[in-house]
DNA sequence: CTGAGGGCGGGCATCCCAAA
DNA sequence: TTTGGGATGCCCGCCCTCAG
């Protein structure tokens, strides 16, 4: 296996500073709440120091006295015995499965940049260990650390193109960042030429769902853990441009594109698979399934899933899944020199993201084993349910219009399992279990809710920060 | 070099309609 | 008239690209 340190580094995005503290709730989307060891502060603190003994202290304090909700400014003293602070949370996600427990460990860079209104970004969070499952205990040691900046996925995909760490993409001489394609001007993190044309799209994915449901061995990280449409149309831009020969867009240096990737960044190393998460955004597992369908290529390096590799064809979409390590810098772990391979010398730490290799994907996880149809809802474009017009051009008003119209939940049928696609007639996809093999560990359907949630209504609820 | 604008998508206040 | 709930559209902070 390789590892390699990879992040922070290029691109203005080093860890300069680091702070530890402990979640207090996550809100407005962008925003969240921490609470510092006392004397910790706004100010930051280099990256390898420790100071564990004081946050411990925090957290017990805050335990005992039971928050979990209040409004704090940016850097208030918290009579609890620590610093609350305000920070920025850079995902674009629900976050599902991991702000389940109350005051889990974060830790978030300090930057300093003029402008920011809040300095510190929350870039990873720790989530309990086996021996914390099953309940809700606060802070806990020997968890994961799971990477939340949505931002490092591209980032990282640049870097392995630039050190040459992917070689399952063949060759490639030149690399080029933020590339626009597709008809609808989608961005992608690289895209590397010639020798083998490429387009990379990238997706940040955490484990979805509540952590008890996908226990060792193996747990799964899902991806998406909402119904994303900006992920559907990545995908089916890549589709578009295997199968249809694209013409040569501008950073080609004119040559045609032939072939496109699909990666996957799994920020937590405890998870030995990656799949599509069919029970969030049904249209999303559908079109990954098709690439591999399609007669394209899908090569599984680790040949777990022989059945995937099974839809391989001469020319199409690969699909990769990258499993890497985010260690907070403060660890021994991210501080020792790792071994390379390659032409790539070996890296010494600070390292916030360490590269592992590849991770299996399970594209049958989700897939259609129920082609019956019964127990089905009308996915797109339902009605609503009081036949009122949207208003605007097109019937969207906005971005948000789309995506809500999109959403499970106003169909107004119970999906019970398996979801119908409206678009190219009846496709019903069995979610996690169902009526396919069973997966140790998943939820058989019929504890999914009519939201395609957990069977008790919790899952909406738990998955959502600073909820109304 | 600087400023404007787009993208990200859930939160939230408000509007609006159907049913009681 | 009241109530409940779906629909609507702005808001949030940061990063990045592009135009001037």
């Amino acid at each position: 296996m390789t590892a390699d340190a990879l992040l922070p580094r290029g691109k203005g995005r080093g860890y300069a500073k680091t702070v530890q503290g402990h979640l207090i709730r996550r809100y407005k989307r962008f925003l969240a709440d921490v609470v510092l060891p006392a004397g910790d502060s706004a100010k930051g603190r280099g990256s390898n120091s420790g100071g564990s003994g004081d946050m411990a202290a925090a957290a017990t304090a805050l335990e005992a006295s039971g928050a979990s909700s209040g409004v704090v400014g940016n850097a208030n003293n918290d009579p609890r015995g620590g610093v609350t602070i305000t920070c920025h949370c850079p995902n674009t996600g629900p976050m599902t499965g991991l702000l389940d427990w109350p005051l889990s460990p974060v830790v978030c860079s300090v930057s300093s940049a003029p402008g920011r209104k809040y300095p510190h970004t929350v870039e990873m969070l720790q989530v309990p260990g086996p021996a914390h499952q099953g309940g809700r205990q606060g802070p806990r040691r020997g968890g994961a650390w799971v990477g939340v900046h949505s931002a490092l996925a591209n980032q990282l995909v640049s870097e392995l193109l630039d050190r040459r760490l992917l070689p399952q993409l063949g060759e490639w001489r030149d690399v080029a960042r933020e590339v626009p394609y597709g008809s609808r001007g989608s961005r992608y993190a690289a895209a590397a030429w010639p020798n083998n044309p490429v387009v990379n799209s990238t997706a940040s994915a955490s484990a979805t769902g509540a952590p008890e449901l996908l226990p060792p061995p193996p747990r799964i990280a899902l991806f998406p853990d909402t119904v994303s449409e900006r992920a559907q149309r990545h995908v089916e831009d890549l589709m578009e441009a295997v199968s249809r020969g694209h013409e040569a867009p501008s950073w080609s240096w004119g040559q045609q594109l032939r072939q496109a990737v699909c990666v996957f960044v799994i920020q937590r190393d405890d998870c030995a698979l990656f799949a599509p998460c069919a029970a969030k955004d049904p249209v999303y597992a559908r079109l990954v399934r098709q690439l591999a369908n399609n007669e394209m290529v899908y090569r599984a390096v680790q040949p777990v899933y022989a059945l995937a590799v099974v839809q391989a064809a001469a020319a199409g979409v690969q699909m990769l899944a990258l499993r890497t390590s985010v260690r907070p810098p403060t660890t021994a772990a991210a501080a020792v020199n790792v071994t390379t391979h390659g032409d790539v010398e070996g890296t010494t730490a600070p390292a916030a993201i360490v590269f592992l290799g590849l991770a299996e994907l399970d594209l049958e996880y989700g897939s259609s084993t129920d082609r019956s149809g019964v127990g089905g809802g009308v996915l797109v474009a339902a009605k609503t349910k009081r036949g009122r017009r949207p208003r605007g051009q097109d019937g969207r008003s906005d971005k948000t219009d789309v995506k809500r119209r999109s959403k499970p939940k106003q169909a107004g049928t119970a999906l019970a399992g398996n979801v119908v696609m409206a678009e190219g007639g009846f496709e019903p996809l069995a979610l996690a279990g169902g009526e396919g093999p069973a997966r140790e560990g998943i939820l058989p359907t019929s504890e999914w809710n009519a939201d395609g949630v957990l069977g008790d209504g919790q899952g909406r609820r738990r998955g959502r920060a600073g909820s109304r």
